[in-house]
RNA sequence: GCGCCCAUAGCUCAGCUGGAUAGAGCAACGGCCUUCUAAGCCGUAGGUCAUACGUUCGAAUCGUAUUGGGCGCGCCA
């Protein structure tokens, strides 16, 4: 309907430019959904838009661009309003087929091709592995996967990944960490690191270990500490003293120590993977970034970058020369150490997405990260990639409140709230909902007391709710047993305000789904949901469905199966269920 | 100091890329269950869209400056 109008209304301003009247097409015509309803159906400010190169008024403009109109039977009326506004009302027979069209297309109703199958790999979460997923991963995570539902409905074909950081540093901390846990199960006496990972499950994989391998990997832990500087809180420097502890117990364990890693790492990350998929959130790959340094990419991304002239050296250490590309200064690849750095694997692994052969690559990140956008979109340019192709979704941080204060999420001290304690507190449905309520460059406060302790305020249920009424009238149908057949419902005796009202709210689905996808918003489609349902509700209380007169009933229960199905689609795709019964 | 994000009702946030009288949810107040689920509905109240200029037919939306908050500015990841 909508686009129909924008085609007629193309036509019509491309007749008046032959005419002569108007001199050029504007960039874009639009037409809108009205805020309200005495504007109409849709309206268009075109003659607005168009009245200084017609040099006459935008209402005469208006008038012109109605009479040059071609009228269609669908269109009941058109009126000139407020400044300039074109607005058209739609007949009441065309604007009901939209419940057909629903009922006829059901769980698909929605789908589009502006996508025309252009593969994007969407990448998020990619948390360390350090430790379970927190409350602040989990908004990353409901943002991906919604927005993956919404690029996949619209046509995309979406590739879902999540990037492993399983090389570095950090890995060996978490190593000595579950290690020195483990050295105090077998007995040992010893002082675990300020810079440590704390949490108990740092102790549980230690436990595993030891009740699989009992003493195998048990050393003195004199041994372990031998030689070994003082601690931060010991008036020492504690990233010297964990340094000298994974340099000790790499030499004196050998294969130990990795044997040690493998396990922590497929702990955490096997954790990680159960976590997300119980949140509905499934990729497709998880990418290793210790696979780009076996694969040697890394080191061939080097040496590309060396051969271009990229790159210099400077106090020991391999510069890449950033700021040719915009970046505010040049950073390192390679450490005096000889260690390839945290970018070099990521200009290996952006290279490679690249050769993957995606048309669209989107991060979604913390916006933390925003500053390394610039030298990541420098390694492309410099390995001859346009960097238009990366996308870089940010999402900001969830500043998470408990008893009125905000709480802490370190995951080194191990206290913090996990997303698995979250989806156990206030279910899947509601979290996956909360996350993407919020735009996500917002800032977000999660009460923690609100959102456990007030589930049932929670809007999620609000929808949920409309959808399980529907279900319910229909319940009621079938033991009176009236069936619902659409070809037998005359839809013109849908004229109470409320219904029409819900006719418009039904046309715009399809707009809102195509514009949530196209900038990436999923929380456009979370207040239309919640916005119909709302509609919804009024109607439930302002009206019958199931009354004497058959036909009135066919038609009220078609327009509320519609309803229902539209709800359960935009739900489907936030990730929420659609129950039958609450 | 420089860069990015943000500022809308008492609180948490929308506002469809510049449009018509700025909206919703909580919280407050007043109504509605002998009727398909009251996790609901209807109504009332609540605003100098941080401030000041500017751009134009028209600004919460765009530009500049100021104020106030968040984040970033490692040979960490």
């Amino acid at each position: 309907m909508k686009d129909q109008l924008q085609e007629l209304l193309t036509k019509c301003v491309q007749d008046l430019i032959s005419k002569g009247i108007l001199k050029e097409m504007p960039s874009k015509i639009r037409i809108d959904h009205t805020k309200d309803n005495s504007h109409g159906d849709y309206a268009t400010n075109i003659a607005l838009m168009l009245s200084k190169q017609a040099k006459m008024s935008p209402v005469e403009l208006a008038k012109i661009i109605i009479d040059q109109f071609e009228q269609k039977n669908f269109i009941k009326k058109i009126e000139i309003a407020g400044p300039g506004f074109i607005n058209f009302f739609i007949s009441q027979e065309s604007s009901s087929s939209i419940v057909n069209e629903i009922l006829a297309q059901a769980a698909s109703y929605g789908c589009s091709d502006i996508g025309q199958g252009k593969k994007v790999l969407l990448e998020y979460v990619s948390a360390n592995p350090t430790g379970p997923l927190h409350v602040g991963h989990g908004r990353g995570a409901a943002y991906g996967a919604t927005v993956s539902n919404l690029l996949r409905n619209a046509g995309f074909i979406v590739d879902n990944e999540y990037y492993v950081n399983d090389a570095g540093r950090q890995m060996d901390i978490l190593t000595v960490s579950i290690y020195l846990r483990y050295l105090t199960i077998c007995g040992e006496d010893l002082r675990f690191p300020d810079n440590g990972y704390q949490g108990q499950y740092i102790n549980d994989i230690a436990q595993g270990i030891y009740e699989t391998s009992g003493q195998k990997f048990h050393l003195k832990s004199d041994l372990v500490f031998e030689n070994v500087c003082r601690d931060g809180t010991e008036g020492g420097d504690k990233e010297v003293h964990i340094d000298q502890l994974i340099e000790k117990a790499k030499s004196i364990l050998g294969d130990g120590f990795k044997a040690v890693f493998e396990v922590g790492i497929e702990s955490i990350l096997s954790g990680i993977k159960n976590d997300l998929a119980e949140f509905g959130v499934v990729f497709e790959k998880w990418f290793s970034e210790q696979s780009l340094i076996d694969s040697g990419l890394s080191e061939s991304c080097i040496s590309k970058l060396k051969d271009s002239k990229n790159l210099y050296e400077k106090d020991g250490a391999l510069w890449f020369k950033t700021t040719n590309y915009g970046d505010e200064k040049d950073r390192v690849v390679v450490r005096d150490n000889g260690n390839h750095t945290y970018f070099a694997s990521d200009i290996a692994y952006h290279l490679e997405k690249l050769n993957r052969g995606y048309d669209k690559i989107i991060n979604v990140w913390g916006a933390d990260h925003h500053g390394y956008i610039p030298r990541v979109k420098a390694s492309i340019e410099a390995l001859g990639h346009n960097s238009d192709k990366l996308e870089i979704l940010l999402v900001q941080f969830a500043n998470l409140y408990r008893g009125g204060s905000k709480a802490q999420m370190s995951t080194r001290s191990g206290s913090f709230v996990t997303l698995e304690d979250l989806r156990a507190e206030v279910g899947n449905d509601a979290a996956r909902f909360f996350y993407i309520l919020r735009k996500s460059e917002q800032h977000m406060d999660f009460d923690l007391d609100l959102a456990k302790s007030k589930t049932n305020e929670n809007p999620v249920y609000y929808i949920q709710y409309a959808h399980a009424r529907i279900c319910s009238v229909f319940k009621q149908a079938d033991e009176k047993e009236l069936e619902l057949d659409v070809s037998q419902a005359n839809l013109s005796l849908l004229t109470e305000e409320i219904e029409k009202d819900i006719l418009r709210e039904l046309s715009r689905f399809r707009s809102v789904l195509e514009s949530s996808a196209i900038q990436y918003e999923p929380h456009q489609l979370a207040y239309y949901l919640r916005d119909l349902s709302n509609h919804f509700h009024s109607y439930y209380n302002a009206c019958k469905f199931i009354v004497d007169d058959k036909n009135l009933t066919q038609s009220r229960l078609a327009l509320i199966n519609a309803t229902q199905q539209i709800l359960k689609n935009g739900l489907s795709i936030l990730g929420v269920g659609a129950p039958e019964s609450m």
